[in-house]
DNA sequence: GGTGAAAGATATTACAC
DNA sequence: GTGTAATATCTTTCACC
């Protein structure tokens, strides 16, 4: 499939707001909004697009702290692996995941309402995962940049 | 303003999926159209909703390389601070960075191609910006989870 | 790759209940 | 909060370049 620069001016500005009409998006671009329409409907076939997303201010819902929690499993079989993934992917609090290189296996972004809630996620959730054999958390004191929006 | 548990179920609705139709939310949640629409007029004006986006697949544009990078600064003085982070945002690369507490002073997540893409990255954007005593990188083996969704 | 016009669907507003 | 109706706007299809 070709993929060119409009197609890039396209997914940015979809990407700064996914509402903009075809008819604003054809003026930006110098399309025509059928044109437009149909560079969309190609993106989303092809996978360029996977989803449209509504974006939560996390303070109005009171979910303002966030963390950054290493994990280290106690062993790394297939067994152990699996479930400590499966048992992260269920909580509502970590909306991140990563297995990484480095001294920690796992590091997990987790968002909650404060410092306490924290305390509560991390004894009665997280550290009840078996095998976990430690974790060291960061706490965020400040976002500097914070955002999902890919520039070409 | 009353925020209830429709409204909750309308975010989680909005963050799944933001191009539903007022109809298939009125279905969904077994309220009227008009219901839906002043709801969802009223958490975008109260800024429950943040804005609309759409959500990229980072494979298909060749960004699916992630790491994590820790800085930390020679100095701490306000003048440093604030040029580190306005170079740092300025950084398509980098798509959030956190004033975090521990060792280091910033975690930074940044995408890019692959290895050789970061390598660049590093010598020739990030470790130029001033200030910066320095750096230890993460790279992520595997996504186990991704997701900017809050659940209730 | 693109265009413009017409048809169909949805969003928006107003209103009575 | 409901439902309906009128209108504006947008999406989608189509014939054509």
């Amino acid at each position: 499939m070709i993929f060119d620069e409009t197609d890039k001016k396209l997914l940015e500005r979809l990407q700064n707001d996914s509402k903009q009409t075809n008819k604003e998006l054809s003026n930006a671009l110098g399309l025509s909004v059928t044109a437009v329409y149909e560079r969309i409907k190609k993106l989303e076939k092809e996978g360029y697009i996977d989803s449209y997303t509504a974006v939560i201010n996390k303070r109005k819902i009171n979910r303002n702290f966030v963390a950054f929690c290493h994990v280290k499993l106690l062993q790394h079989s297939q067994d152990f692996v699996v479930s400590f993934e499966k048992e992260v992917n269920g909580l509502n609090e970590v909306l991140e995941c990563y297995h990484v290189s480095g001294d920690y296996d796992y590091l997990l972004k987790v968002i909650v309402k404060d410092m306490e809630a924290f305390r509560e996620f991390m004894v009665k959730k997280l550290t009840t995962i078996n095998h976990i054999g430690s974790t060291h958390s960061m706490f965020v004191i400040n976002e500097v940049k914070q955002t999902n929006i890919i520039r070409f």
